[in-house]
This record gives structure tokens, sequence and C-alpha cells, in this order.
RNA sequence: GCCCAGAUGGUGGAAUCGGUAGACACGCAGGACUUAAAAUCCUGUGGCUUCACGGCUGUGCGGGUUCAAGUCCCGCUCUGGGUACCA
């Protein structure tokens, strides 16, 4: 029997529209809270909607994800999949500063052509689920979880936080004696001096045990943004965004107290599903390193100095202290005669910037004190030095150092001619420091002879006997500011009360909202834009004026999902307890430190008070590779023209950014033009005589949209466009154009981003989403290009046709019985678009589908019973034109409702094997065997062969070797 | 400097346990259909060599293990990413 359906061909455009507006309709991926399925959680690191839109870079993760939710969905899980805007940071304030306009409104306009964007892609959302940092309804929640870090301290003997009402009871019944907190050191007290404190004494107290604390910190400082960055915002001393200038200041600051669970968040690494590099990533932002802190006494007066050391073994090697410039000893121990060149290089230092110091790092520099310690063993004099290559912020500020051994060490006092003895054997301490933990012990009294490790051992036990110190573990993982100078974040819910930090009511901070200002920029007198705002009280109270940074909405949003538009809480718990932690994160590995760090750091807090119940928030991350875009970093221009004297010139000439833009606005003369070129290309000439010339400057990417670079035609159209200026001096003839192009990230400023609505409208969302997941592996990063889209919208084609009369275009599906063959090549689909998805895998089963349907149409099958289990295996992909197709099967209902079909191992089953013969390991031919012959047999067979006769050339061979399925090797 | 990842045709990439290297696709060349174009289909396509059958060679480089290495081991080179006076 034949079902024939009058229909035309492909027309990808019409149907994903149609199919788009039927899944919004029938909200066919609304996720159910109470459900009795299997649950599974996927998300999408949620972008910030920048007003450049969506590139094609961003989908990548998101059809990824959404080629496992939805084939989640065919194997019977409830999945979550939802998405939303982190909609907080700078560059929408940035542009509320030059516009005035309220960055509410950018950022709601942004979000609205994001959405679009998204939805021509067809992606299978939640919708009804969307967050939105920005939200009051939402950020009420974060500045809830703020609170709940203002009201907990870290209590290290339970290891979890712990309410700082509790704290306040010990407090009170016995003191701070025998309570181990994370926190700065204190001084001791008991219950009667706690009570005999002031309100403000004990407040103060308080904060130095609160998970979110006020402290003088050395901060980022950007005066150009008017506001404080994290040392993750701040590349190589400048502001990650904007590429200004950072420098140090000492700030009080709202600060969360991260290191309290620095070795959670190691440990924690061990229990999930992420890559290595991304693991190690975090274990080097934490950099937990062991050792030892050691004490060393004075010559003179009282004082000792406290180093820390990871190499306790080389203690017989040191012949100097070093000090950070800020340490506190400085001022006490410096000699009269050293005071003068003292203070004046700890002032020099205060002066440098961070940026200063990196950019030097090559220069040594420092001086001495004039004070001597004495070596605990040996009772040597040891100088006292100041250097800034000490730390004041890690360990104690202080070095011993050992010069033969840490190259540091060893350049400076090299530099300052102090002497460097060796106590381990190896290298050559003459030329440079041997810093490998390898080696025996001289020169050690109680040391000699033993290895590296062993000694570090016996170091330490005897450091301790001696009660010179103890072993320590030290943390690189600093405390993460939480201030932000800045308007458009999270207002930090707390107020003054005479000076004294306070909390705002939980039940009021809907009232907390970011106020109207009348200008987004730091006030005349530096304070915070939030300064500005009318009212800015809480109980007649002045609010802060600092709001959060771009990290706090990120931290949790993965809980809102599960219970969007809970008024009464961040979530319910029974949400939290079916939802439970994410089975699957994908998003691109620039946020390995940053976000992934604090975001599990919350989640452990959250789970310290009982909100959530599991460690970890991510148990499978997957990080895709970024999709690159072609950078014309230099585009040479070349062409010939005659001069007044009749010589031929050979020009190169292209065009810087800036002046493309000038020139697009049309406001340079030609005057201006000749002049920047001269001015700013004169050293781009590469080549002059006296009769060629060549400059070398960039071009925008947007003339090469063809991706073909050998096509000039865009762009001597451009040249022709942009006004007579160009044609004045590029009027030669022989015009020749070569592009050098590099491949970088996609931005406005490159000219290159390339827009997923492009592509979907002259290919369909369809063929985007197999091509991005075709053109290799999910985790590479890869340039973008159109070569071999077409392959991939061929292959649509061609499966549609699978279902449609050649000859009048029909759809047409026959009812018979699958044939042995065919079944062999669904099932062998089955198999490898079942594996693949489980393994990420995208780009190897879009090719198993290709190869299906290239075999299907030589078999010329368009049996239902195969088409129908094929369109299911295709349907995560390429959604749209599954669905029409099961639509003109004759189902009523979306594919999205049908069952992941069964893999069957039988169909697949082979009774022989075309068995490669090789010599000495190089195939020569192949010989056709039952898979169940007796392998003693097809050696025999194999031998006695006419073509194995023939290689052998009469010698017998030496060995047979045959692995069943696979191969046979002769050894001759 | 340190840590991590990688290197396969003209191109993107495949090869699950060590077992026929180059699947699939692009591009290119040739052909069919067409008045023509588009679309579609067929054939070929790592290099060298041969009229051909075939032979030799081939996964960044140099060694090694093995009957057999893109895959395992040792030593390099280069590329991408992260990170840095962290004692």
């Amino acid at each position: 029997m034949l079902l024939i359906i009058n229909m035309a061909s492909y027309h990808f455009n019409t149907i994903e529209k149609n199919w788009q507006k039927f899944w919004a309709e029938q909200q066919t991926f609304k996720a159910e809270n109470n459900s009795k399925l299997p649950k599974y959680y996927a998300l999408d690191m949620f972008p910030y909607p920048s007003g450049a839109g969506l590139h094609v870079g961003h989908p990548l993760g998101y059809i990824a994800s959404d080629i496992v939710s939805r084939y989640k969905r065919h194997n019977g899980y409830n999945v979550l999949h939802p998405m939303g805007y982190d909609a907080f940071g700078l560059p929408a304030e940035q542009y509320a500063i030059q516009t005035g306009q309220h960055p509410a409104i950018t950022t709601e306009e942004n979000i609205k052509r994001y959405r679009e964007q998204l939805d021509n892609i067809g992606f299978s959302f939640d919708w009804s689920r969307e967050v939105r940092t920005t939200n009051p309804d939402y950020y009420r929640w974060t500045q809830w979880i703020f609170l709940q870090l203002f009201n907990a301290w870290y209590n290290k003997q339970s290891d979890k936080a712990e309410p700082i009402s509790e704290l306040i009871n010990t407090f009170e019944t016995i003191g701070n004696k025998g309570v181990k907190a994370a926190c700065e050191e204190t001084v001791l007290f008991d219950a009667a001096q706690w009570k005999a404190f002031s309100e403000k004494e004990q407040q103060k107290i308080l904060l130095n045990y609160r998970l979110a604390f006020l402290s003088e910190t050395m901060v980022n400082w950007c005066p150009e943004l008017g506001t404080v960055l994290a040392n993750d915002e701040v590349k190589d001393g400048l502001s990650e965004r904007g590429g200004y200038l950072v420098e140090r200041k000492l700030m009080t600051q709202w600060s969360l107290r991260i290191s309290a669970y620095a070795e959670r968040l190691l440990q924690g690494l061990d229990t999930i599903d992420w890559t290595d590099s991304i693991k190690e990533a975090q274990r080097n932002w934490i950099g937990k390193s062991e050792g030892t802190s050691l004490h060393f006494a004075l010559a003179k007066g009282e004082n000792s100095i406290e180093v820390f050391t990871t190499r306790p073994d080389t203690i017989f090697g040191v012949s100097f202290l070093t000090l950070a410039p800020e340490h506190e000893l400085v001022a006490k121990i410096t000699t009269d005669d050293c005071k003068a060149s003292v203070d004046n290089y700890v002032t020099i230092s205060k002066n440098r910037s961070e940026r200063d110091r990196m950019a030097d790092v090559k220069t040594i520099s420092g001086v001495f004190t004039g004070a001597y310690a004495v070596h605990p063993f040996t009772g040597t004099p040891l100088p006292i030095w100041i250097g800034d290559y000490v730390l004041a912020g890690y360990g104690t500020g202080a070095v011993m150092a050992v010069p033969a051994h840490d190259s540091r060490d060893y350049a400076f006092a090299k530099y300052f001619n102090l002497p460097i003895p060796q106590v381990v054997e190896g290298g050559n301490v003459a030329v440079e420091s041997y810093d490998a933990k390898e080696g025996k012990l001289i020169n050690s009294d109680f040391l000699n002879g033993l290895e590296v490790k062993a000694a570090i051992k016996k170091a330490i036990e005897k450091i301790e006997s001696d009660g010179l110190g103890s072993g320590k573990t030290n943390n690189r993982l600093r405390n993460a500011v939480f201030g932000r100078q800045r308007y458009w974040g999270e207002p930090i819910p707390i107020y003054y009360k005479d000076g004294i930090p306070c909390a705002v009511d939980e039940q009021d901070l809907d009232k907390i909202i970011l106020p109207e200002v009348d200008k987004f920029l730091p006030t005349e007198t530096g304070e915070p834009p939030l300064a500005r705002a009318a009212n800015w009280t809480y109980k007649g109270y002045p609010l802060e004026n600092t709001t959060m940074p771009g990290w706090a909405g990120s931290s949790w949003y993965y809980l809102r999902y599960m219970d969007p538009h809970n008024a009464a809480e961040f979530v319910s718990k029974e949400a939290v307890d079916y939802w439970q932690n994410i089975d699957l994160y994908i998003g691109g590995s620039e946020h390995s430190v940053g976000h992934l760090l604090y975001a599990r750091f919350w989640c452990k807090f959250l789970k310290d008070i009982g909100k959530v119940p599991f460690e970890e928030p991510f148990k499978k991350l997957v990080n895709q590779g970024m999709i690159q875009g072609t950078i014309c970093s230099t585009f040479i221009y070349s062409y010939q023209v005659k001069d007044n004297f009749e010589t031929q010139h050979l020009f190169k000439v292209a065009f810087s950014f800036d002046l493309h833009e000038k020139i697009k606005n049309k406001n340079i003369s030609n005057h201006d033009l000749l002049n920047h070129i001269k001015q700013y290309h004169s050293n781009s000439i590469v080549e002059i005589s006296n009769v060629i010339f060549h400059h070398e400057v960039n071009v925008p990417f947007e003339f090469f949209a063809s991706g073909n670079f050998d096509d000039f035609t865009g762009l001597s159209k451009w040249l022709n466009n942009t006004g007579n200026s160009v044609n004045q001096i590029i009027s030669g003839e022989n015009l020749k154009f070569s592009v050098k192009t590099e491949t970088g990230k996609m931005s406005k400023r490159w000219y290159n981003v390339v827009n997923p609505d492009d592509i979907c409208q002259q290919y369909g969302a369809d063929t985007l989403r197999m091509y991005e997941m075709f053109l290799g592996p999910l985790q590479d990063a890869k340039p973008w290009s159109t070569q071999g889209i077409e392959g991939v919208h061929r292959f649509l084609k061609k499966a549609w046709r699978l279902f449609h009369n050649n000859a009048n275009e029909d759809f047409e599906i026959s009812e018979d019985a699958a044939t042995k063959a065919e079944l062999k090549i669904l099932h062998k689909t089955i198999k490898k678009a079942t594996e693949d998805i489980e393994n990420f895998s995208f780009n190897t089963s879009v090719s198993a589908f290709m190869v299906c349907v290239n075999e299907l149409q030589d078999l010329k099958c368009n049996k239902r019973e195969i088409l129908e289990s094929f369109i299911i295996l295709l349907s995560p992909y390429a959604p749209h034109i599954c669905e029409e197709l099961w639509k003109l099967c004759g189902h009523t209902e979306s594919i999205e409702k049908s069952t992941w079909p069964v893999f069957n191992p039988d169909y697949l089953i082979e009774n022989e094997f075309n068995y490669p013969i090789s010599f000495n390991g190089k195939v020569r031919f192949n010989l056709n065997f039952a898979l169940d012959m007796d392998l003693k047999e097809v050696e025999a067979q194999v031998i006695a062969n006419e073509q194995t006769q023939q290689y052998l050339e009469g010698k017998t061979p030496k060995k047979v070797i045959v692995v069943k399925g696979r191969i046979v090797n002769v050894v001759v």
C-alpha cells in the first residue's frame, strides 16, 4: 500500500517557522516539577546579552546541550533545559555613561534581539523558566544569599558554615578561646570581656568572622572605570574590559571568605566529571602548598621573623632573609645607618603599581636593613634584606633565602654578591640555582646523606621538636572582593547604623532595588553612583553604596531555574530535592576559574546552611571550543601607477580600522586621508625602490563575507563607494589585492561577527545545527568557515527525498517489511547515534547519519519501518525537518513524544569476515572466512592459499597470527 | 619559566581494546541529464612510480617496545590555551 500526499520539496523556511510556532503554542518543552519520571538537568552557561548580538560561536554549546536534552526526552527523562541572561555588567553601564540611556533599556533591547536569534535556531528551552540576573524578583535572592553569608561564620572544627548567632552565644558563655574559625588572627577574650565591649567593638570583632565581611584590602582600582576589579578581571595590569590602567589601592571593601572553603573546593574536584585541564586550572588557582613555618631569632632585640618554606630540607643553605617592603618589622629592625636607604626603597616600592612590578620581573632590587637574624641550628648571623620580590600578601611576607636552590633567591644573591652555599647535590650552582626536589643533602649536619623527601620530613620533625615552628599549609586563593563602585549591579543589602554595618531585614529586600540616579558616574567626591540616589536609606540610615560584582548573579542561577517564580524562597526544597545538581553543564573554558569556582563556593555554603542537598553544583562539565573568526590582520593592496616622470610605481596600500570608521562616517577629507596614511603607515612601507612602494595596513573583514579572499570584488566596490578620496590615490591600473589573515575571537571590533540568522535564512536552522556539530569535536577550537555547509544541507535534502517520490515530489513511503540489509543499516546507525550522544561525539554521529542516508538511497529504501526510526535518531540534531516528516508519516503528536529506537545487535551479526592478509605487517590481499571457523583452520587455509605462496617466495613462515574478526599476519 | 591540550591529504576531520590510515564532508578534475543554468546523479582524488597489473612511501621530528604503532614508552620541535616573583 502506498501513502500519497501532495507535498512540494524541502522548504525549510516555512517548515521551521511553523514548528517553532507549534512548540511555543503547545509548550512542548515545558519541564514539570512534579513528575514520576527520572530527571535530567542540562544547562548552558547563560549569555551576557551584548550589543553585538549572538554570533555563530554562541549556539555551539547550546546546540550540543539541546541534542542531549532532546535525546534524554526520547529516553523517558523529565528534562530541565532552561535559558536566561546574565545581564548585569560593565558594557551596558559604559554605554549608559556615554549616552545617558538607562542600562535597563539597553539590556532589554539586547535581550529581545538575543531571544529572536535563539528562537530562530529551534532550541528546546523551557522559556517559562527564563531568569534574568537584573530582574528585581531574581536579585532579591542574590541579596538574600549575601545576607546568609553575612550572618554566617566558618567553624573549622565542624568544617562548615554556621550561624553567627551561635558564635555570639559562644562568646557570651566562654569567649573566643577554643573557637577555631576561618578568620584573621584575633585577640583572645573571655565571656566577661566580650560583654564589656561596646556594641561597636563587638560588631567589629564579628566582622572578622562573618563570611561576608568588610575589610581593608589592597584592591585593583581602575580609575578610568571608577571601580574595583577582581584579580581575574585584570590582565597584564589592564582591565579586561576596556583595557584601562589598573593600580593597587588600599580600600575598605566587602569581601567573601572563599578561602575558608579552599580545602573543600580542592577535594571536591576529585568527585566530579570535568576535564583534567579545568580541574588542574582550579587546583593551580587554589594553589595549595604544604610547608613549614619557621622562626628566626634576631641577633639583637626580642623579636623573631617568621618565614614560610616548602623546602625546610634546605635550612643549612640559608644565607640571608628577605622581607617584603611592607613587612611590619622593617621599621623596627632597620639600623640607623641603613635607615635612609631603607625608607627610600620602601617608599618607592609602595608607589610602584602591581603593573610596574610585573613588567619588571627581571629587574632585581632590594636593600640591606643592617640587621641580622641567627640561624637556628648553626648560630651563624644572617643578614636581613628587603626585596620586592617577596610579596606581603603571601605566607608571612618573609622568606628564608636559599640561593643555591631557589632561582629568585639566586638572582638576588648574585646581584648583591651574597654567598650561595649548596646543600643538595646536583646541578651547577656556579651557573644557576638547582631547584629540583631530588638529590642527596650535603653540608647539612643532621640531614647529610638523606634524599630531599626524607630530609624534608626529618627537618620538620626537628623544627617542631625544637619549638621553632610547625607544619603549615598555605593557599594562593585569596578572599574574593565583592564590592564594585558601579551602578549596574545588585545593591548590597547593608545599611550603616552609626558606622556599624547592619543587615537589611530579609522581608524588606524587595525595597532594596536599584534606585534612579541622574548620572551613572561616581560623584564629584569619588563616591559610587548609588550615592547620587535620593533617599538611598533604610530605616533612616544610609545604605551601602557599592554593588555586587558580575559573578554574584551567575553563582546560583542554576538553582532559580528549578523554581523561577517562587516569591517566598530562592528555591523550594521540593524543587531542589527533585532536580538535584546539574547533570550536564556546557560552556566556554574562559570561565574555568572565575565563575565555576565561585558557583562551587556558593553551593557548598548553601549546603552548609541546609538549603541545597548537594556539595557540587555541576556533575559533568563540557567546555565547548571557541568558534573563531577570521581577522584580516594585514591587507595588501597593490597597484601600479605612472607618476609625472612616467615611472612605474607599484603601491601596496590598505586601511586601518579607525581610518575605516572615519571614511564610513565621511568625516575625513582627502587631505587627511593621505596624511593619515603617511603618518601611521610610513613604517609599514616594506619595500622602497625608485619604482616600488609597499604599505601594509588592516582592512575590515566585512568585505570578504564570502570567506573567499581571492575574490576582491566586494573590496573594489567598497573602495569605490567610500568616496573619491580613495580613488584619487588609487587610480592606477592592474589592481591586485592580497590579504594576510589570522584567526581570533569573533568581535564587533574585528568586523568578523557572523550572525546565525543569516545562515538560518540561507540554509535553515537544521543545517546550521548540524553543520556546527559537523565542524569537529565540540571541545576543539575551530575557525568559522562556511566551507562544507553545502554538504550538510545536501544531506538534509537527500533525507527529505527518501520520503518523496523523485518524479513528482509527492510524499510516498512504503509499508513493506524491511529487508535484512535495510535493518542492518538502521541498527548500525541506532548504535552509533546512541553511543555518540553519550560520548558527546556529535561530529561523528552527523557522519553516521550521512552514511545511513547514502546507503538507504542506494537501496532505494522508503519503508516506514526504517525511515520512522531514522528520523527519531536525527530529530535531536535537525528537529524541524524531522517533525515535518513525522507529521507527513501520519502522526498527530510531536516527534518529541516518540521513543528512542532500541538497538538490536542481532541485525549486525556477521557470519563471515573478509580478513586482510598481511605479511610482516603489510597488508597484501583479503580472504573471506567464516567467523566461527577454527583459527587453526583459518591459518591452514591462508598458508595453503596460492597468493600466500607467492608472497612467501618458497620460505616457511616463522609464525602466523590470526586475530578473530580482525586480521591475519604472516611473519616471514 | 611552570601546568594543560594538541600536531593525520589541498581543507574540516575519522580511525572505541595496538589489528586494512584517510570514514564522512568540502574542494578539485572528468562525465551524465539540460537549449542553457540551477538542482541532481555517476567516476576519480595522500605522495612518488608504472601503459597497466602492481611496487615503494606515508599520521610533526629522532629513537624504542611489538607479529603488528596515528595509537604504547623515551627524547625533541612547533602550535594553541591557562598561569606566574606563591617562597
